[in-house]
DNA sequence: GTAGGGTTAG
């Protein structure tokens, strides 16, 4: 059977014939012209099917002068085309020239199609204007002014997703439910990939076997998702599970599903592990790209192998691979990791010379980096530059900036900037507090650090382990041990779980501050619940503990508390 | 409709 064939009768073929003849911009606009003047004028169906191909290359602003160069003609266009335009001004961020367009196919007496509105709605989305889409979609049920089709739920549900409504999108595909529109397997993924994002990967599970028993079937991206989800959230067995799942459902992997699990793998720091995927990934015929190559030389970076990082980042060239922001993204963080503000700046101007944007994320590694090298001028320099070309700092670069700032001792500048910050606007997270808390109890403010401890429960903020942690800190280095202890406690009563930090803090704590008595009590607290002394706290014991009282009920908590190849390495000069 | 980068505790 022919292509001819399959085509519907309604469709003339000649039509098809044509827009097969050009395969770049250049020739689809002279085709355009040349048809314009022909005599008679050739069908509007003739002109639709070329500016969709337009469309297709993604030509927004010529297909809108060509339908311009058209409403000028003597052509009658009608709301199909008015389609198209709208489609092209909802891609260019200019949906309101969109609804003008939608006007006037109102006036011209045309009645507006479902896809009108699909279209309107999809260019409100694509500008963020969630709620107005939200709006308009109730008007629309409300108004009966059109029945909402397949695409117009899967529009505003993508829209409630991406604006992080997951609930209200769930409420929707309730709703179209009731309203008899089956939902398809495009609508139930976009639902479990917004869940997987909010770390819900139980109730995404749940929406996967619901779908199934109606009788949907999952595709590759709902997989993606899943084990993206499972993955994040460490349930590596389960992510494995569902690549077995998918393989009984003859669904083949693709290359997003190795980069998850390539990506996994070098956030967990196994880039050795995440290379043998790459062979995998290689061997099935999928071409790593430069998400692939980017989360390993990410992986390495993280690691601080740069000289690693950089083959990888070799090989990717080598490879014809072109690099980009989030590439160098990983470089300059990894350098920055490892003091290497110099490697750093040498990464920042090639960006620079390849005339990538930097990010926040680009700037918020190099403040990092200039704090951490001592020089806070440049980096508060750095940090007025960014927002004068208009990169708007985040929550991270907050911290960075506020940590920067305390840990060169300038807690007061952090401090005011807080104020500052928070004046702007801006609703500080537990992040932004503990930062802050840390830096004045490790400059000699354990005041300040209690007020802002309590500031920020009365913003109905919760404190995490690492708030904890410093502020415990804070009062074990004044040798309030007592009140360091009360509050492991209060943190537990308040569902916060001390880890093997809590208790390393509140030991040297004790080591510092107590008799050793109640070293050895803590110690057996410590056994108790499974924690182990860490590298630092088993030097401080050592250097505390007199000869005499190494006897033989501590050598044996010893040998029970510390590490292995910390025993190794380490007891022996002691004896 | 699915994948990639940045921060805080000893």
């Amino acid at each position: 059977m022919t292509t001819t064939q399959l085509l519907p009768k309604s469709i003339p073929t000649r039509s098809n014939q044509i827009i097969k003849r050009f395969n770049n911009l250049e020739d689809a606009v002279y085709l355009f012209n040349r048809m314009i003047r022909k005599k008679p004028l050739p069908l509007l169906l003739n002109f639709t099917n070329l500016l969709t191909e337009i469309v297709k290359m993604k030509r927004y602003t010529t297909a809108i002068s060509l339908i311009n160069k058209l409403l000028s003609s003597q052509i009658t266009v009608d709301a199909c085309m008015m389609n198209i335009a709208i489609n092209c001004y909802s891609h260019l961020g200019q949906i309101d020239l969109g609804f003008a367009v939608y006007g006037s196919i109102v006036k011209l007496g045309h009645k507006p199609l479902t896809s009108t509105y699909n279209t309107l709605l999809k260019g409100l989305v694509l500008e963020g204007r969630v709620l107005e889409a939200e709006i308009l979609f109730k008007k629309l049920i409300k108004r009966k002014i059109c029945e909402p089709n397949e695409v117009t739920y899967g529009t505003v549900m993508n829209g409630l997703c991406k604006g992080g409504n997951t609930k209200m999108s769930v409420r929707l595909l309730r709703f179209m439910e009731e309203r008899g529109c089956k939902p398809s397997e495009q609508v139930y993924s976009m639902i479990i990939d917004s869940l997987c994002k909010d770390r819900r990967v139980d109730d995404a599970l749940k929406l996967l076997t619901e779908m199934v028993e109606k009788r949907v079937l999952p595709n590759v991206v709902t997989y993606n998702s899943l084990i993206d989800g499972l993955c994040g959230l460490g349930r590596w067995d389960e992510a494995k599970q569902m690549v077995l799942e998918m393989d009984r459902r003859k669904i083949s992997p693709d290359a997003r599903t190795f980069n998850i699990i390539v990506d996994a793998f070098c956030k967990e720091g196994m880039v050795e592990d995440a290379r043998s995927v790459v062979s995998v990934m290689v061997e099935r015929g999928e071409k790593p790209d430069v998400v692939t190559y980017s989360a390993l030389i990410d992986g390495y970076c993280l690691r601080g192998q740069m000289k690693e990082a950089v083959k990888v980042f070799d090989a990717m060239v080598e490879d014809r691979i072109e690099p980009n922001i989030v590439t160098f993204n990983s470089l300059i963080n990894g350098y920055c990791k490892r003091s290497n503000i110099d490697g750093a700046m040498k990464v920042f101007a090639e960006i620079t010379r390849r005339k990538l944007e930097p990010t926040v994320s680009t700037y918020s590694s190099m403040l990092y980096g200039l704090f951490k090298a001592g020089r806070s001028i440049d980096a508060l320099k750095l940090f007025e530059h960014m927002q004068s070309v208009g990169v708007t700092p985040n929550f991270i670069t907050y911290s960075v900036l506020l940590d920067g700032l305390c840990k060169n001792r300038r807690v007061n500048e952090a401090l005011s900037l807080f104020r500052i910050i928070i004046n702007n606007g801006i609703h500080p997270n537990v992040a932004l507090y503990t930062v802050l808390i840390d830096g004045c109890c490790k400059n000699g403010k354990l005041g300040v650090g209690l007020d802002l401890f309590s500031e920020l429960c009365s913003r109905g903020l919760r404190p995490n382990v690492v708030t904890y942690n410093a502020m415990i800190n804070g009062l074990c280095n004044q040798g309030f041990i007592e009140e360091a202890k009360e509050l492991v406690v209060k943190m537990e009563k308040n569902g916060v779980f001390p880890n093997g930090v809590t208790y390393n803090i509140v030991l040297q704590g004790v080591l510092k501050f107590k008799t050793f008595e109640d070293v050895l009590l803590h110690l057996k607290e410590m056994d108790a619940r499974g924690f182990s002394v860490d590298a630092s706290s088993f030097y401080l014991l050592l250097r505390s503990i007199p000869e005499k009282e190494q006897d033989s009920n501590f050598t044996d908590l010893m040998i029970k508390l510390v590490p292995q190849d910390l025993l190794k390495s380490k007891s022996q000069p002691v004896k």
